[in-house]
DNA sequence: TTCTAATTTTATAATTTTCTAATGTTTATG
DNA sequence: CATAAACATTAGAAAATTATAAAATTAGAA
């Protein structure tokens, strides 16, 4: 990759890279949810959500429809639920090795 | 995932979430190499190499052994390899519909 | 031991993130 | 229009990251 690729390719990584980013996508892999659903499934403030799940869209991850006052999210690429996977297999490895 | 887990997910993909460090993790895609041959190869200082690859190594994604007085960086889990391939779909269909 | 190459550590200023609280917007309903 | 529900934006303090430079370590060779 070439630097601005991998500049790129950072923030994209970057934008999963929190807590409740990371939650919202892995709540999306089971279909769309609302925003309310999700800040109270992964139990942090509205606002926190709102602001999170705009860093989500700016990097095309993270879709959002309206329906009246609700808003609905998706994920755009599920492609990177492969991440979960792999993620769960370098944990376990990782934790084991670690104590 | 819960809290925790979450937590510590978010933080291997925060050490991910470098242009350094993942230019450093695409390097190792094609097998060991030197500290030296990093920060020249991606052109940042010694000084920045050194401490981008500690956080690789806290997180169990490279591992350094020592020959003499060179290092030599290896990938612990060529696992997140799959990591390029989704991120270059990824962002061409993002630059895609960006501009 | 002295020198040199390779790498690490430390310090620190600048920038960016994160989080909280308050306020603003939008849409539907009475 | 007034209100309520769902969501977004703003502002600002605290914390974390980033980048640069200088000093320290480590191992081998002369």
């Amino acid at each position: 990759m070439e630097a601005d690729e991998l500049e790129l390719a950072a923030g994209v990584l970057k934008a999963l890279a929190h807590p409740v980013r990371l939650g919202v996508v892995e709540q999306l892999a089971n279909g769309e949810r609302s925003c309310k659903e999700l800040y109270e499934t992964l139990g942090c403030s509205q606002s926190m959500l709102s602001q999170q799940l705009r860093t989500l869209c700016q990097y095309g991850l993270v879709a959002i429809r309206r329906e009246g006052t609700v808003k609905y999210c998706a994920l755009q690429n599920p492609d990177f639920l492969k991440l979960f996977d792999c993620m769960h297999r370098h944990l376990r490895t990782f934790l084991h090795f670690k104590g």
